[in-house]
DNA sequence: GCTTTTTGCGCC
DNA sequence: AAATGGCGCAAAAAGC
């Protein structure tokens, strides 16, 4: 059965069950509501139906009920107007309803596309714009039942049916992660950053150590002011001493002879750590030991989470040493290994391409079908493998640069299957055409601006660009995307599978971190290996000939992982 | 003066 | 000859 939650204008809760009678007292505060909801979730272990879960598990969370299965009309209202070619329609509970009812397009609802952060969110009950008279519950059962017959409708039911369901225990699993936290030791972190930047200093100042190397580069350029932190300062100080550069990033000064460069790429990191990750970053986002991050699933259009402060998912590495088990529990740290590659020879079906990704290097064997036989010391065979790297993500991300472009004619020669695939999606999007992920994840249309450009006459130059542009990025979607198909069945079956009191803390593209109590880390490997096993048959069929290595580690600390 | 854009760099 | 994809964030610059 189906149970309908949806949160009234007022804050309070309208529940409603499909398929199942249910005894439901009307409107519940949300702390009734949990009492409820952990009683029907234990015996009737109902299918729930959110308008957001980012905008109403909270409220069962903060209560302590954990869900099993849901379904979230707000990501699959994205999904599938995507995939029905319908992606510039408006997302709102009101705009899916109102289309449902064949009415117009309630007046509110900004059309999606542009800084979609501030619009009227599909769960936004504040200024819905439903019709007068109809509840945020009479829409969510007629969105939820329109939604059920146009998965059934499309091309690939099944693929649809199986990513909606995956997408939805994706965002349970991401708030569950906010309210737990990864384990996050502040004493760590915080003695770290005295060693490499000095004792604290309020916010505004230099700490010694930045003040010692912008003290260094200053002397290096003599007496005409220069700000490190400045971009066009540092360029123009460098132009002064006969150096000219077109900017003052990191890649560039390396190349550089002159004695500013060694203390101002130092500099550059460890201001980058006390901007990014300093004092300012531990006061704001942990508390009790724990790091919150905010995470938007489906934030990224190809499906791809996206964070909301934090920069959760870009943790530096240097600073994975705070990341510490409780006492008592371990991390259990795990990655796709070359996960994309490996997805672009499942999806193309690339018998030889599959017969290199059953290795446990894919880049190693890539490389000795590339390079057959060539040559044998190890010297050689790194940088074949080098080479067999930047041939796979040119193919993946369009790169020509360089030796790129050879490299990829040796992989097309090895490999036409995979080569065709990425080539295809390119060229689609060349033509302002949609792709598709393996589930039916649907890159979004090109945009006005866009049609014009490269439709009309005039600009060749600028056409030609915008095209190659998007080729590019939906010769990169099909692959990403699939990927992140392929990750979201992986962690709804993980989050199913753990013995509690084990649980997810952290999820990064193709990265995970279970926190386990210490007697039941090997049984959470266990896990991780059959969810492995059931993503990989779910997504790409139980004949897909790919291996996709996830090898977990348990540790301790993240640092140590790998 | 405030807001938006650019630069640069962290992660995959 | 050359233009490798996707993000978020802080600080400075640019725009209003």
């Amino acid at each position: 059965m189906h149970i309908i939650l949806a949160r009234e204008p007022e804050g309070t809760f309208a529940v409603r069950a499909l398929g199942g009678e249910l005894t439901v007292p009307g409107a519940l505060p949300a702390t009734e509501l949990a009492e409820h909801a952990a009683r029907w979730e234990r015996q009737l272990r109902p299918r729930w139906v959110f308008t957001s879960v980012e905008h109403d598990y909270p409220a069962l969370l903060d209560g302590g009920v954990r869900v099993r299965r849901c379904h979230d009309l707000a990501l699959a209202e994205a999904l599938l107007l995507a995939n029905e070619e319908r992606g510039e329609q408006s997302r709102t509970l009101a705009a899916a309803f109102a289309r449902a009812r064949g009415l117009d397009p309630p007046a509110e609802a900004a059309p999606a596309g542009h800084d979609d952060h501030d619009q009227p969110a599909l769960f936004d009950p504040r200024g819905s714009g439903l019709p007068p008279g109809v509840t945020v519950a009479d829409a969510a059962e007629l969105v939820f039942t329109e939604q059920c017959g146009r998965i059934e409708r499309a091309a690939h039911p099944q693929r649809l049916r199986l990513l909606i369901a995956a997408e939805s225990a994706s965002a349970l699993a991401a708030a569950e992660m906010s309210v737990d936290g990864l384990p996050w030791r502040a004493d760590i972190h915080d003695k770290l950053l005295t060693e490499l930047l000095g004792d604290r200093v309020p916010a505004g100042q230099r700490p010694r150590r930045l003040a010692e190397l912008a003290d260094r580069v200053q002397a290096a350029f003599g007496s005409r002011p220069v700000n490190p932190d400045h971009p066009g300062s540092v360029v123009r100080a460098f132009g002064r001493a006969g150096v000219q550069l077109p900017s003052a990033r990191a890649h560039v000064l390396r190349e550089v002879a002159h004695p500013a460069v060694a203390p101002l790429l130092e500099y550059k990191e460890l201001a980058r750590l006390h901007s990014a990750h300093g004092w300012a970053w531990l006061d704001a986002w942990v508390h009790g030991d724990r790091f919150r991050p905010v995470y938007v699933v489906g934030g990224v259009v190809s499906g791809r989470w996206a964070s909301r402060g934090g920069a959760a998912l870009q943790i530096p590495r240097t600073l994975r040493v705070c990341v510490r088990a409780d006492p008592g529990w371990k991390l259990v740290v795990a990655d796709a290994a070359q996960l994309e590659p490996r997805v672009l020879a499942a999806l193309a079906g690339d018998r030889t391409l599959a017969e290199v990704a059953a290795s446990a290097d894919l880049y190693d064997s890539l490389a000795e079908v590339m390079f057959a036989g060539a040559r044998s010391d190890a010297a050689a065979g790194q940088d074949d493998r080098q080479k067999a790297k930047i041939a796979m993500l040119s193919a993946m991300y369009g790169g020509t640069a360089g030796e790129a472009a050879s490299l990829l004619a040796l992989l097309r020669q090895r490999f036409p299957a995979a080569v065709s695939y990425v080539e295809h999606a390119a060229l689609a999007g060349e033509r302002g055409q949609l792709v598709r992920s393996r589930l039916g994840r649907t890159s979004p249309p090109p945009s006005a601006a866009w049609r014009a450009l490269t439709g009309g006459a005039g600009n060749e130059e600028g056409a030609r660009r915008a095209s190659r542009d998007w080729g590019r990025f939906t010769r990169n979607f099909v692959v990403q995307a699939s990927a992140a198909d392929w990750t979201a069945v992986l962690l709804a079956s993980l989050r199913g599978r753990l013995p509690a009191p084990a649980h997810l803390v952290f999820f990064q593209h193709d990265e995970v971190i279970v926190h386990s109590p210490d007697h039941l880390a090997e049984q959470v490997r266990d896990c991780l290996a059959e969810s492995v096993r059931e993503a990989t048959e779910r997504v790409f069929g139980a004949a897909c000939p790919v291996r996709f290595p996830m090898t977990a580690t348990v540790v301790d600390c993240y640092a140590d992982a790998k």
